[in-house]
Parts: structure tokens; C-alpha cells; sequence
DNA sequence: TAGAATTGTCATCAATTTATTATGAAGTTG
DNA sequence: CAACTTCATAATAAATTGATGACAATTCTA
């Protein structure tokens, strides 16, 4: 079940969206123009928002400029069926487009994708007494959550994905700093501090002497 | 085992996909659809990539225009049969194609296929219950990684490029420590034992009195 | 087979490399 | 704008490496 916010003027259409949502076991939330948009989001706060381009007071394509969507996947509805509007939406962040009138199964069959995408398999992965769930961006030592920092977790998600093979510096440098980073590659030996202290990974990382670290697994 | 992306928006062929590569000891990591592509890549590194022709945002072709995979082997995954996809994409650089609905025979038969072509350079030797792979710069012995200092990796290294040569202690001082190193011979002697007690190498690494020593596979 | 020559092994220690803590700059948040 | 947080760098402590010397073991040869 996933909550959608459906942002349409037309009450009709609106309805038959609504009506088909919930058919399939959607529960949905109807605004009628883009001024309530912003009010409507304090209080329910939706899983997908579909959103006709052309609406009263302000358009689908303002409210995108907005970000007022965050990370909220967006469906656009449009009768327009040009291809520039459809590049604009997309540029703009949206998730998919549909072109009215529509089947109801594509709507739904878009819904459903675009849900499905929004929520990506977890990827999570034990070691020793540490979880690492890399979607949540949440690690945990004994079940206890365990404050890792941005660079810290990046720097933790390469040494998991390359676990077991011996890493220079500079190659962790590129991979989790960004291969535009010229820094001392003694920063990592701090951070690989962090890492082996917050996650009792001291027996985990390796240092290979004169090369660099290996996370065995 | 190879580290393998998988870049496929159907969650259902993707999960098999990578669920088959697992049963024959591969990693691999999930993407769906072509603009998460070259973000992962900055963290994980394929040595494969098994690249969808349909995607949302960024479709395989124009992924492979971009050339963002680089040097690593690509292997089409479509549902179009067509001759011109498949001329298509071979001249964009693939390594090979696979047509959807495949047999998992098929698509392993061909990722085995591509990962040996591609990996002329994976240097990897077996003797007794020791491995050796030169790339990783990691030896194990009885699927246990041993710890080779430096300089004992580089003369296991020498002997094994000169197997079943004899190699005097000048020679291997020459070949392992470099032509510009002037020290005691001696020192030859005492990272010989090293290798011989830390590999179980006793019989392999034969004394050739008044000579040096020879490894004998 | 004696004993000289050669090789094996261990312990040591200086040089190098890595670990850890401290500091302050830059950015964030309330 | 003050209190925090993060994180790169500096500074210092700790560790590892590996050449060397000492002596034991082995091998060769006369």
C-alpha cells in the first residue's frame, strides 16, 4: 500500500485515478491546484505524487522548481503530448510521464514501477556483530546504531564492496573521496581509525604494509 | 569471482540475474535504470556489466556512447532480436548480446566467456595448496590468506616468472630488490626461509649449493 | 671422514611506515 | 552568531620491515 498524492483540477479524472488506486490497495489524497499543494504536504505525506502539468494558480512544472517534492517519486499528467514537455519533465526530476487520456492499466502499471523503482531492494550485509544497511545509510554494532559520518560511511560502503582485495591510498582516495580529491593520503589512515574503532573492525581491516588496507571477509 | 553490475529495470529478471551469478560465485550489484549508472560507479568497480537495452532515463546504447564503463566488458541484455540492435550494439563495443527471455545456462555460459576474454591479464597460479594471484598481490595457502611482507612477495614473484630455473643469489638481489641494490647475499638466504616457512614451500624452493636456488613446480 | 665452505636460522635494531591523538578551519544547525 | 560537527592536516607514538651479524647445521671435497 503506498500513499499517492494526486494533484489534478479536473475533479472527474481525479476521481477515476483515485477510484483505480484504490482498487489495487493505494490510498490517494486529491488536491485541485497548485496552491494547496504545499499545505496538503504538512499533513499527509505521500509515497508518489502524481501531478498534472496544468493546473490553476501555479503548473506542475513550477511546483517541481519548488523541490517542494523532495525525494518523493513524481508521475506527471499532461494532455500536452510534445516532446519538449516531456524532456522539461524529466529534466526536471519526474520519475515518469503519462499522456492523457490514459488506460487506467498504464496508470497503474506506471504506478507500480515507479514505486517499485522508489524502493530498491535493501542491500544490507553482516559482518561480525556490525548490520550495514546501505539504503538506510545505517549501521549498527550489537544492534546499537553507531554514528558513522558521511565520509566514514563511504568510506565504509568501498572497503564492503571491494571486500578482500587489497586497496591503496590513493585508490580509496579516488573511490570514496571522488577522483577529484588531492588530499594527503594519510587522511585515510584516520579514518580507518574511526572505522576499525566504531565497528570493532580491528581484526576485519587489515593494513597491508607499504600498499595500503583490505577488509577481509 | 567477479564483481558484476547489473543494469536491468525489472526487478524480477535482475534478482534472477544476480541470483545465478551467486551460485557460481560471483558478486554483483544491482542498478535500475541508467542514470543511477554512473554514480555507482564511482564506489564499485564491475568487471562485467550486463547492461539492459531498455531503461528508463538513459537507455544501454546511449550508455555505451557515453563510454562511461571504460575498459570494462559489456554484455547486452534485450528483448529486441533484431540484426540492426544487435550490429548496433557490437559496434558500439559490446562483448557480446544476449536476447531476452534467455536460458541461465546461456547467460552464465556467456559471462564465463567474457570475463576469461577480457581478464588476459588476471595472473593467477596455483602450486600445491598455494595461490598466488599477482594482481591483488595476495597468496593464500589452504584458502587462507597469508601475510607476505614486501619484499617476499617480489621474490616469489621472481621465482615463480623463472620456475625451475636455477637463480643465483646476485641474480635474484637483481631481479627482486633491483639492479641498484648493493647488499649482503645473505639477505637472499633469509627471505628464502621466510617464503619456504610461510608457504610450506620447503620442498619446492630447492637449495642449488653453490649456486642460489630454484623454484621447483 | 675431517674440516672448509656454504647455507639455515635467529635475534637485533635502524629506518620506514602506520596508528593515534590534537588542532583548527570550514561548514551546519538551532 | 554561538555551539556543534566534521574532517584534513600536523605532530607524536607505535609498529613493522628487513638488512645484518652471529652462530648452528649442512654439504662438499680432498
Amino acid at each position: 500500500m503506498a500513499n499517492v498524492l494526486i494533484v489534478e483540477d479536473e475533479k472527474a479524472i481525479s476521481d477515476l485515478i483515485l477510484m483505480n488506486l484504490r482498487l489495487v490497495g493505494h490510498e490517494g489524497r486529491q488536491v485541485f491546484d497548485g496552491n494547496e499543494v504545499s499545505e496538503v504536504l504538512h499533513e499527509f505525506q505521500p509515497d508518489l505524487v502524481l501531478l498534472d502539468v496544468m493546473l490553476p494558480y501555479k503548473d506542475g512544472f513550477s511546483l517541481m522548481e519548488q523541490k517542494i517534492f523532495d525525494g518523493t517519486p513524481v508521475i506527471f499528467l499532461t494532455a500536452k503530448d510534445s516532446v519538449i514537455d516531456k524532456v522539461k519533465g524529466l529534466k526536471l526530476g519526474a520519475d515518469d510521464y503519462i499522456v492523457k487520456p490514459f488506460e487506467t492499466v498504464e496508470l497503474l502499471a506506471r504506478v507500480e514501477a515507479v514505486l517499485r523503482r522508489a524502493k530498491p531492494t535493501e542491500r544490507y550485509i553482516i559482518i561480525d556483530n556490525v548490520s550495514i544497511h546501505f539504503d538506510k545509510r545505517e549501521v549498527t554494532l550489537n544492534n546499537k546504531i553507531v554514528d558513522l559520518t558521511n565520509r566514514e560511511f563511504e568510506l565504509l560502503e568501498v572497503l564492503i564492496n571491494n571486500r578482500n582485495i587489497a586497496l591503496s591510498r590513493d585508490k580509496l582516495l579516488d573511490l570514496a573521496w571522488g577522483y577529484d580529491y588531492f588530499g594527503d593520503t594519510r587522511t585515510v589512515d584516520v579514518h580507518i581509525t574511526k572505522l576499525r574503532k566504531k565497528l570493532e573492525f580491528e581484526n576485519r581491516i587489515k593494513t597491508i604494509f607499504k600498499l595500503g588496507y583490505r577488509l577481509e571477509v
